[in-house]
DNA sequence: ATAGGGTTAG
């Protein structure tokens, strides 16, 4: 709460159905777990150390020291064990976790096959935790895991993240001399690296005597993770050996960094060298053909997708619905939803932010409505999709739904409802939502930070921007961009030029597109023109950025807000793209301020052509022609609009009171209290003339 | 029976 008031946060709302996960109950059962191991350690007699040479013979004499077993079992046991095993992989290879677990359960059978078939069963369904219950239930019946087993339960602790536990497995490992087997070895380096290890994980595959294609793929995403994609790329290339599994990995981490033509072009040539893409591979590639809207190969790909007879399958399935929505044929996108044969929440996920994307809402919701386990995106891809056609109501509405259903918000979740109250410059609403980010322990995410730095700098609030600003640990190059827009925009543009002074000193992320239009912005508001025309001008070969129109617009309401209005006329007509119909009216706005009515004259005739394929154009007109008094121009500016069926979404403003926006538009009277707010302005008004 | 790869929101 301390941290709340120091950012101007007055206090959190009480009673506004934020209800807080608690793990503390897993988090105890995994220490008991842990003393277990513990103890596993300390008995030495009852787990005694074998030499790895003998491993084999170990785990069938195995079945001897557990007494009460082999009575049981009898004399076929070993084989009926077999069929056992097979028959609970089999039920597990289907997704039948609760019956392959009854079965086993009720089985006197429970051979180290079949021990080991349940857990990996249970890791693939992503059920670890259960995974490493059995695990320790196995070796407290005194059967002795195999080198199989251990690279399941290795596998268990990494997707658990749980480090403690991996190391109690690791000193088991070591203690029967498992340590020096391939397969545990590289499961021991996937450990590693998602625990953030990539050192560990590295001595591990350097010390390795012989390496696999397993290897080698598990350590391509070492470089992944450290950000070297190019450096993964080598690996990749230099690989003694590749499969489609490798294929696959390059694939999918060039799409999901962003780089789907890459991802695109390597798929190619992995049909071409002969290989036969899998699932996963068609669920990457698809994935990246949706995020460069290629309808067209697309197409071709489903085609082939069809000839496997994979379609109905719900990884797939997903992407393709995501395809076909991305290239706007959400039509197609629902018959491959419909199609999917057991729909699991990603394929829901992907209909419903279909719809949601393009606009159809409706259908969204519905769709939502009807899903059998919402998860977190779920949530949130009906709230991006109202944020992204600016419905900032239901914005609201759905995230408190969420709220209440028990759903926790992610960071995710956060950053588009920080952006719809930045939008609304709503900061009652932003500190609620800022108290609510506080509550469910998001205070030091850098996502979550920089919507919340921004929300408040485009409500005005520019001192709690500032603040959350200075004490963000780590800042990328966006919460740096928002907090000098954020300055600018509020009428601190020196302060936003020596912030960003501060960043060209400090650090060496790349400058992008939008810091530099934020810092031609500052330039521009505080008369600083030359210095903006010297960033502008080394764009290109300092920055390496190529400018685009936004920023052409910007050098235009530099020049013309000081008065340079011929240099402003010249620029634009030299501008090498196509000047934005907002060049103009700030050049049309310096002649204005300026009184060069010749010049006015001509470029008001530049934005009256513009209008006919801009209509937004003889709103401006209409606005200059109504500051100058030509109420006639404004007369037929206005009927000019009506004609193109425009209708006047000129100025507004607003205020909030008590969670209630009031708008007040540029005609009088829409206000429905407009008499008695106009009675009290004139009262202030005259008591300011009294005194 | 196993380790390496998969889909959705930002």
């Amino acid at each position: 709460m301390a941290t709340a008031n120091r950012e101007g946060l007055n206090g959190i709302e009480e009673g506004d159905g934020v209800i807080i996960v608690d793990h503390g109950s897993r988090r105890k059962e995994s220490n008991l777990m842990l003393n277990e191991f513990v103890a596993m350690f300390r008995e030495r007699n009852k787990y005694p150390i074998v030499e790895p040479a003998h491993m084999e013979r170990d785990c069938s004499r195995n079945k001897k020291t557990v007494g009460i077993r082999k009575r049981e079992v009898g004399g076929r046991g070993g084989r009926e064990a077999g069929i056992a095993g097979a028959i609970v992989s089999g039920l597990l290879r289907y997704g039948r976790v609760g019956d392959a677990i009854a079965y086993f359960e009720r089985n006197p059978f429970r051979s180290l096959f079949s021990w080991t078939a349940v857990i990996s069963g249970l890791v693939q369904n992503g059920l670890s935790f259960k995974a490493m219950k059995v695990f320790l239930e196995m070796v407290q019946h005194g059967v002795m895991p195999n080198a199989v087993t251990y690279t399941s339960v290795i596998r268990a602790c990494g997707e658990l993240g749980d480090f403690n536990l991996g190391m109690c497995v690791l000193g088991l490992i070591v203690k029967v001399g498992f340590e020096r087997n391939l397969s545990v070895s590289n499961s021991l380096i996937t450990f590693n690296l998602r625990l953030n290890d990539t050192v560990s994980a590295r001595t591990i595959f350097d010390r390795m005597q012989s390496k696999d294609v397993v290897s080698w793929t598990a350590i391509l995403d070492m470089y992944v993770q450290m950000g070297e994609l190019a450096e993964a790329r080598r690996v990749f290339d230099e690989m003694p050996e590749r499969n489609e599994i490798s294929w696959s990995t390059m694939i999918s981490r060039y799409s999901q960094s962003g780089d789907a033509e890459e991802a695109v072009n390597l798929f190619i040539r992995m049909v071409q060298q002969g290989f036969k893409p899998n699932k996963s591979c068609f669920a990457s590639v698809v994935s990246a053909l949706a995020s460069l809207e290629a309808s067209v190969m697309g197409r071709i790909v489903h085609g082939h997708i069809l000839k496997i007879g994979m379609e109905r399958d719900a990884f797939i399935g997903s992407s393709l619905v995501d395809m076909y929505c991305k290239c706007r044929s959400i039509k197609e996108g629902r018959v491959v939803f419909d199609s999917i044969l057991e729909k699991n929440v990603v394929c829901w996920n992907s209909m419903v932010s279909g719809y949601s994307l393009n606009n159809q809402h409706e259908e969204a919701k519905e769709l939502f409505g009807m899903i059998p386990q919402k998860d977190n995106i779920s949530w949130n891809s009906l709230i991006t999709g109202y944020l992204e056609y600016e419905k900032f109501d239901e914005v609201f509405e759905v995230f408190d739904d969420m709220l209440l259903s028990g759903e926790r918000p992610s960071k995710s979740t956060f950053s588009s409802v920080l952006c719809a109250c930045a939008s609304l410059a709503s900061l009652q609403r932003g500190k609620n939502s800022h108290g609510k980010a506080i509550k469910l322990g998001f205070h030091d995410d850098i996502f979550v930070d920089t919507a919340l730095l921004d929300m408040y700098a485009k409500s005005g609030d520019v001192e709690s921007a500032k603040k959350i600003f200075q004490r963000m640990p780590k800042r990328n190059e966006i919460s740096w961009t928002a907090i000098i827009q954020g300055l600018a925009e509020n009428g601190f543009a020196e302060e936003a030029l020596a912030v960003f002074d501060e960043f060209e000193r400090t650090m060496s992320i790349a400058r992008n597109e939008l810091l530099i239009l934020a810092v031609l912005f500052a330039c521009s508001h505080c008369g600083l023109v030359d210095k903006g025309l010297h960033y502008f001008n080394s764009m290109e070969k300092v920055y390496n950025i190529q400018p685009n129109d936004r920023h052409y617009t910007c050098v235009v309401d530099m020049l013309s807000r000081s008065g340079r209005l011929s240099e402003a006329e010249k620029f634009i007509s030299d501008m090498p793209c196509e000047p934005e119909i907002q060049a103009w009216a700030a050049l049309l706005s310096g002649c204005k301020t300026y009184r060069n009515e010749r010049m006015a004259e001509r470029v008001a005739e530049k934005i009256s052509e513009l209008a006919e394929k801009h209509p937004e154009g003889y709103l401006l007109l209409s606005n200059v022609y109504a500051s100058a008094g030509r109420w006639l121009d404004v007369l037929h500016m206005r009927k000019q609009m009506k004609e193109k069926g425009l209708k006047r979404s000129g100025g507004c403003s607003w205020i909030e009171v008590r969670n209630q926006p009031h708008f007040f538009y540029s005609q009088d009277g829409s206000h429905n209290e407009f008499m008695e707010i106009y009675g009290v302005l004139e009262l202030v008004r005259s008591e300011m003339l009294l005194t």
